[in-house]
DNA sequence: GTTATTTCTATGCAACTGTAGAGAAACATA
DNA sequence: TATGTTTCTCTACAGTTGCATAGAAATAAC
């Protein structure tokens, strides 16, 4: 009873995810969105509300992809888990890994002074979620005595945040899916003394 | 012989990078670069040659303070010396630490696709550097016996990189200067067990 | 085939972008 | 005061932005 759409709506939002994850939000238009998304413009407004409400669909995915694949071992994992996740930060074919970095630090970053209250709450609970996945392995390992009984669980965790939004940072920076690798070492390293500590 | 410039070069470039530094590139206009750094439409031309030169010496100025102040101790220091340098990240009043994160690694994730030759190659160069101050930190205090013989300077050095970028992106996402203090707090953990180990 | 409903294409709009030019303004010199 | 030189202000321009509207196109039900 109606013209079929030219688009499946889930297909699209993923089109437009990796296309807002290369080009940022503010660079990549409506007119691109149509060529790299294969939304028209028409459908951005009537299926969306708009640029914006489809960004924040497009970080939803991002986020809800990440959390079903590179972060589910973390919800019930330990030590090891984390260290797979770094690991995943920069092996190619992971979610997570890519040379234009992560969608969430470049929201972080382009959005900064913008200040769109939507897509910076999307942005702080995206990391928030990760920390709180860092915590309870850390906590699970240390309960278990895998982990020194003086480490500062709280402290590691909120640290681990920075260190994963950097290894995107430099792999967008330098156009390398792996560069930020050196971090991952260092920080698994010190993770492994702990463990054996 | 002539009408008088109504502003003062260094000074303009000074507030144009402080400009860039919280709003970003593309983000801040001509115009608003006329109100923000006191420099006319006519200035901007005449005297840089348009935005994206003025930005170039806004990059300038940013890197030129950073060696000269923050960067300075690593040229003949040790590790001690990075300590001090990641903790400047994070210290208020520090040249490197603002709820604005870092320009270069603003730059270095905003210009990620747009492709300026000229802002890539000023962003890497600026890494590079502090990757050799770190080395050379690493090495000096690694031949006087400070540091474990056995500690792989090269991925160290080349780890903290991302890890600065990490602390300064996590600044700048939540609007904190010191939110990436946790990952500064880890990282000194981890030298300072390299040199008492 | 006709109609109703939905989507698509094409065009337009006001706001904004960086850049450019013309004339006014401000100085030093004569 | 008059002149030459440089800078400034103002306006204009072509290009882009996100958004909106109108008419065409495509389908299902009748």
């Amino acid at each position: 009873m109606a013209r079929p759409k030219s688009y499946e709506r889930e297909k699209s939002i993923e089109r437009a995810c990796y296309a807002f994850w290369a080009s940022g939000y503010r660079s990549l238009g409506i007119r691109d969105l149509h060529e790299k998304a294969g939304l028209n413009q028409f459908a951005i407004r009537t299926e969306f509300g708009g640029k914006e409400s489809l960004y924040l669909e497009a970080l939803k995915f991002y986020a809800d992809t990440a959390e079903a694949t590179a972060m589910a071992p973390l919800k019930e994992g330990g030590i090891a888990d984390i260290i797979g996740f770094l690991e995943g930060l920069v092996t190619s074919g992971s979610p997570t890994c890519s040379k234009w970095g992560c969608l969430i630090v470049n929201t972080g970053i382009e959005n900064a002074h913008i200040g769109s209250e939507r897509l910076s709450s999307a942005v702080q609970n995206y990391w928030n979620r990760l920390e709180a996945y860092f915590t309870g392995a850390l906590r699970r390992d240390q309960s278990k005595g895998l982990l020194d009984q003086e480490a500062d669980i709280e402290t590691l965790a909120r640290g681990l945040i920075p260190a994963v939004m950097g290894i995107h940072a430099l792999n967008r920076a330098r156009g390398a899916h792996n560069a930020g690798a050196p971090l991952v070492s260092v920080i698994t390293a010190y993770l492994k003394a702990l463990e054996a500590g």
